[in-house]
Order: structure tokens, then C-alpha cells, then sequence
DNA sequence: CCGGATGTTCACCT
DNA sequence: GAGGTGAACATCCG
């Protein structure tokens, strides 16, 4: 997925399809249905209403119905959102080059003939009618110093690893994580309590940083170490060979010589 | 052919 | 309770 960066991007695009009549909902891929959201149920909540707003916390995107119901949405890897036929991200890496309407999961349908499709090649991406909003932490984008604070806690977990729960901070994903430990000089195997004030305040700094620098550059894939990603790479920083490991169950690359 | 890849959830360990 | 691991989802790429 889409990180939050992406997401957010969907959000705009979200915004195309408020105020818009729905007149009818495809939802007919089951396994895309989560939290126990039935078709059925979709179609009761979302026909004859429309959008009102469109939220996002972390990942997930939330359309307003109505004051009625809320809509969530979870992209996965490789999900995508269309309105009316156009997507806000044309490609996504690690997604497919070909588009298929194969892929569509779900959909609804306006009363001007116009759609908002989920398009999702991989289906990891989910629909969820009023998800459970608290499960997620703070938005990383938003997050305050002393919420971070809270968010690392006095946890003995890699600090990686707590920086993508999503119960704790929503909205990181590995490759924004590992940029951003990489321009805050932290090590990602750090243990997360561990962190000094000044380590603290500079990893806050830094998060919000790579969040709005890597937003207008264009996505999560923009950052400096993105080219890095790859082994035998060097740092961008200091030349030095960059590690590659499993951290939080995810491959993360970082730079043993300047990130401690 | 095989292994991974912007993610989440869950079962099962220690 | 806190962490860690591996599987599942499906497709493409090197």
C-alpha cells in the first residue's frame, strides 16, 4: 500500500465522489469484506445516500455516509481507488504495470453514471462498514512530540517495529520508516524506550519531515534511500555498505556506520 | 523455477 | 502480557 502518503492521495480523490447519489454497490468478492460486513448490509447503508466526507486515519480511509454509516477502506499493497474511471496514483510499485478490471473488489455506482471502484490486484486491501476507528494509534502525520513519547513508551521492541504498529501510530509503512530512521541517524534494531530526549525530539522532527518532503516529491518510493534499497548498495550518506536484515518481520535496509 | 515486494490478521510459539 | 515467526491473500518481476 500505500502508506499514508498514498492514502491521503486517495483521499483527494475521495473527495470526486462526495455528494454524489449512490444507486447501487459491487461487493461480490466476500473475502474483500472484513469485520463481518455483509453485502446485504453494504447495499442497505449506501444506496440512495451519499458520501458526506472523506477521512483518513493512518491507512484507512473513511467516507462519511450520510451521518448514517461510515466506510472504510484499506488498500493493502496494491490497492487502488478510481473515480470515475481515474486513479490519483496511475502506478504503484510493487504493483502491477497492467490494469485490469478484473481487479475491481468493490464498487459503487452513482446516479450520474459515474463510479468510485477499489481496485486491488493482490486483494489485500479490505471494505469494512463502521470499522473500529480506536484499533489504530495517533496519525503519524499529526502526531505530536509528546505523543511519540507515548507511542515508544518504555517498549523493548526494535524501534522499528513499534513505529509500524498500527494500534500505536498509524500510517507507517516500511519504506517510510526506514527513511526515516535513516535521515534521524537511529538504528532500527534500537530498542524503542531507549531513546534520549534529544534522540526523541530529532526522531519527531524527522518524521514529520520525510512525511511532508516525500508528500510533494510524490510518494512513499521517493525518499533518499529508496535507490539503496538493494544489496550490496552503499549509503547515501557516508558510502559506508548498508545492512540488510528482517526487523519487525519486514526487510529493512539501514546504514550500521551512522545510524545507532 | 524461486524468492520477494509500500500490508494486515491470526494462529502459535517463547 | 510482550514479542517473534510464519502463513494466507494474488500478481508481477528479476
Amino acid at each position: 500500500m500505500p502508506e499514508i502518503l498514498e492514502v491521503e492521495t486517495y483521499r483527494r480523490t475521495a473527495a470526486r465522489a462526495l455528494a454524489r447519489e449512490v444507486v447501487s454497490v459491487q461487493a461480490d468478492d466476500a473475502w474483500f469484506l472484513k469485520g463481518g460486513t455483509q453485502r446485504e448490509e453494504l447495499a442497505v447503508s449506501l444506496v440512495g445516500r451519499r458520501f458526506g466526507a472523506a477521512r483518513r486515519r493512518g491507512k484507512l480511509l473513511l467516507l462519511d455516509v450520510e451521518a448514517e454509516a461510515v466506510l472504510g477502506l484499506r488498500f493493502g499493497m496494491t490497492g487502488r481507488l478510481l473515480v470515475d474511471g481515474a486513479a490519483g496514483i496511475e502506478r504503484l510499485e510493487y504493483s502491477s504495470d497492467r490494469d485490469d478490471p478484473a481487479w475491481d473488489r468493490f464498487g459503487v455506482t452513482f446516479a450520474d453514471g459515474g463510479t468510485m471502484v477499489l481496485r486491488d490486484p493482490r486483494r489485500l486491501g479490505g471494505v469494512e462498514l463502521d470499522p473500529d476507528v480506536e484499533r489504530l494509534g495517533p496519525d503519524a502525520w499529526s502526531i505530536g512530540l509528546a505523543g511519540l513519547r507515548d507511542v515508544l513508551g518504555a517498549s523493548t521492541a526494535p524501534l522499528k517495529a513499534r513505529l509500524m504498529d498500527q494500534g500505536r501510530l498509524a500510517g507507517m509503512g516500511n519504506l517510510l520508516t526506514d527513511e526515516t530512521l535513516w535521515r534521524a541517524a537511529l538504528s532500527p534494531e534500537r530498542e524503542a524506550g531507549s531513546l534520549d530526549t534529544t534522540e526523541l525530539r530529532r526522531l519527531h522532527r524527522t518524521l514529520r519531515r520525510v512525511l511532508d518532503d516525500l508528500a510533494q516529491r510524490g510518494g512513499s518510493h521517493t525518499g533518499d534511500l529508496q535507490a539503496s534499497r538493494r544489496p550490496g548498495a552503499g549509503c547515501p550518506r557516508d558510502g559506508a555498505p548498508l545492512a540488510r536484515s528482517t526487523v519487525g518481520g519486514r526487510t529493512t535496509y539501514w546504514c550500521p556506520a551512522h545510524q545507532r
